[in-house]
This record gives structure tokens, C-alpha cells and sequence, in this order.
DNA sequence: GGAATTTGACCATT
DNA sequence: AATGGTCAAATTCC
């Protein structure tokens, strides 16, 4: 790959980060929406029910827009084969942990932990916890040495039951302004993530039927241009299914509790986080 | 009650 | 021995 491939990847990168960045902010949007929609019961009971029924569409279909941005940041980062890494978002990477190992721990046929060396698949920075769109489940935590902060560790949720082996870190690695790291090894290859991605379009066109439809219309009496939904059926992976997508509680207590850090600083943080992070 | 998270123990690597 | 990654029982959440 030559220089002017290496840096057209970066900036897709780079366009590609902030892309799901503004998808995260429209589902902060969204699923504020949604616990006014919930909570409010001022409103008259039709536009209640109006957008009940639209919104949590709205919220999946940010869900998918966020899932499809990491996927094909995950995929860029694995056909470019470039050694830097896509820590470019927001702010420059924290020196401290430039000459971390990247080594990776994997369990062996036998039972027992081995450790296989791996280089991320995808390392981003940024001042927010990111929506990825993707179903996490956290299995463990721990403290890294010269950090006051806990990485979390989260593998696919599906692992078990579709074999995914997609892997992801999330650390806070800066105090002021917040800074998390999000470190993502292997790819998704579990149905939930792949049904939405090109290639498999056609594999999932049989889901049509099932899915839901909007259609846009113009309200004559109010001028409004609202979706209608005119069908709407349970979805295998949506928002509203029992398997949580993306739960952020991960970091919300990453600070370690030592009497040296100051029980008002412990709050500040945990403020930060009902800001990001309110549902 | 089932699913998700927490947490200490265990293991591999250096 | 120190460190980081994973497991699994205990706990919490919904």
C-alpha cells in the first residue's frame, strides 16, 4: 500500500469516527425521546401512541447506523494492515500507554488460559462512552498498573450461542477533559451484526416480511410529514429485545475507591457519566 | 426467575 | 514476582 492509499484510509477512518459520533449524539436524542414518551402523560393519548410506535424504530435504526459505522471501521482497519492505529478521534492518544503489550488472552481447548499475542483490531479515543450498536457482555474488569481507572473487558453477546469471537476493552485513560479508549479485537460474526451489513443483504431479504415499515406521508389537516408505521412486529435483535444492546454501565464505576481520591471527585464522575448517559 | 454484572481466584506471559 | 486476561460463583438488576 503507498502513501497516498495509507492516508486516504485515515481520513475514511477519521470521517467514519466522526460519522458514528454524530450517531451517538442522535441516540441520546432518541432515547431521551423515548423516556419523555414514557414518563409524560400530559400529552394527548394518539400522539402518545404515535410516537411510541415510531420512536423506538427511530432508536433501532440509530442502533444499526452505529453498528454498521464500527463494522466497517473494524473491516477498514483490517484491509489497510497500517501500523498506526485509529487513535484520532477528538484527541491525541495518551503517551502513558504507548508502550502497552498487546497481548491477548484467549481460553484454550483444554480449559486452561492461554495467552495469544493479537494485535487490536481497531483502537479508538474519545471524550464520550460510544454507542457501537453492537450487544456486549462484560466479563471482567481490572486495574491496570500507572492507571486510577478499571478497562472493563466485554466479548459478543452471541458468543455463545453463534460462535462470535468479536472482543472489545473500554478504559478511561484521561481525567480532564474525559477521554475513554475503546479497543476492539476480531470481527462480529454473529447474524445480529452481519444482517445489516451489503453482503449479506440478500441472505436476510426473507426478513422483509416481518420487518417494519414506514411510510411518509403528508398530513394534510397539520402540514406534518410524520412516518406511519404500518406494520411493526417483534425484530430478533431490537432495542426492545431482553438481550440489552450496548450496556454502558461498564465504566460508570471505573474509578477505583481508594481513600486517597476524594469522595467529592467520585461524584463529579458519576455525574459525567448520568450526562452521557441518562437511560 | 432469568439475564447481566461484579469480583476474587486462577492462569499465562514476561 | 508482577501484570494482564479469563473464568465462574455470587450478587444485582429487570
Amino acid at each position: 500500500m503507498n502513501n497516498n492509499e495509507l492516508s486516504k484510509a485515515t481520513i475514511m477512518e477519521q470521517e467514519l469516527l466522526r460519522g458514528r459520533d454524530v450517531a451517538n449524539q442522535l441516540l441520546e436524542v432518541v432515547v431521551d425521546n423515548n423516556n419523555n414518551n414514557k414518563s409524560n402523560s400530559s400529552r394527548k393519548e394518539e400522539e402518545i401512541s404515535e410516537r411510541s410506535m415510531v420512536m423506538p424504530f427511530a432508536e433501532d435504526a440509530v442502533r444499526k447506523v452505529l453498528r454498521s459505522f464500527t463494522n466497517t471501521l473494524l473491516l477498514l482497519n483490517s484491509d489497510t494492515q497500517h501500523n498506526s492505529l485509529a487513535i484520532h478521534h477528538h484527541q491525541s492518544c495518551n503517551s502513558n500507554n504507548n508502550n502497552k503489550k498487546n497481548s491477548f488472552s484467549n481460553k484454550s481447548p483444554s480449559g486452561c488460559n492461554k495467552r495469544k499475542s493479537a494485535a487490536p483490531t481497531l483502537q479508538s479515543d474519545s471524550s464520550i462512552l460510544c454507542e457501537d450498536g453492537n450487544a456486549w457482555r462484560k466479563y471482567g474488569q481490572k486495574k491496570m498498573k500507572n492507571s486510577k481507572y478499571l478497562r472493563s473487558y466485554y466479548k459478543c453477546s452471541y458468543k455463545k450461542e453463534e460462535n462470535c469471537n468479536a472482543m472489545r476493552q473500554v478504559e478511561r485513560i484521561q481525567e480532564d477533559p474525559p477521554l475513554y479508549r475503546t479497543t476492539y479485537y476480531g470481527h462480529h460474526t454473529c447474524k445480529s451484526s452481519l444482517a445489516n451489513h451489503p453482503h449479506t443483504e440478500l441472505e436476510t431479504a426473507s426478513s422483509f416480511e416481518s420487518s417494519t415499515l414506514l411510510c411518509f406521508t403528508s398530513d394534510h389537516n397539520t402540514n406534518n410529514t410524520l412516518p406511519i408505521v404500518t406494520k411493526q412486529e417483534p425484530q430478533p435483535f431490537s432495542s426492545s429485545s431482553t438481550k440489552q444492546e450496548e450496556p454502558m454501565e461498564v465504566v460508570s464505576d471505573d474509578r477505583i475507591d481508594h481513600d486517597q481520591y476524594s469522595l467529592s471527585n467520585d461524584y463529579d464522575i458519576l455525574s459525567d457519566y448520568e450526562l452521557y448517559f441518562n437511560y
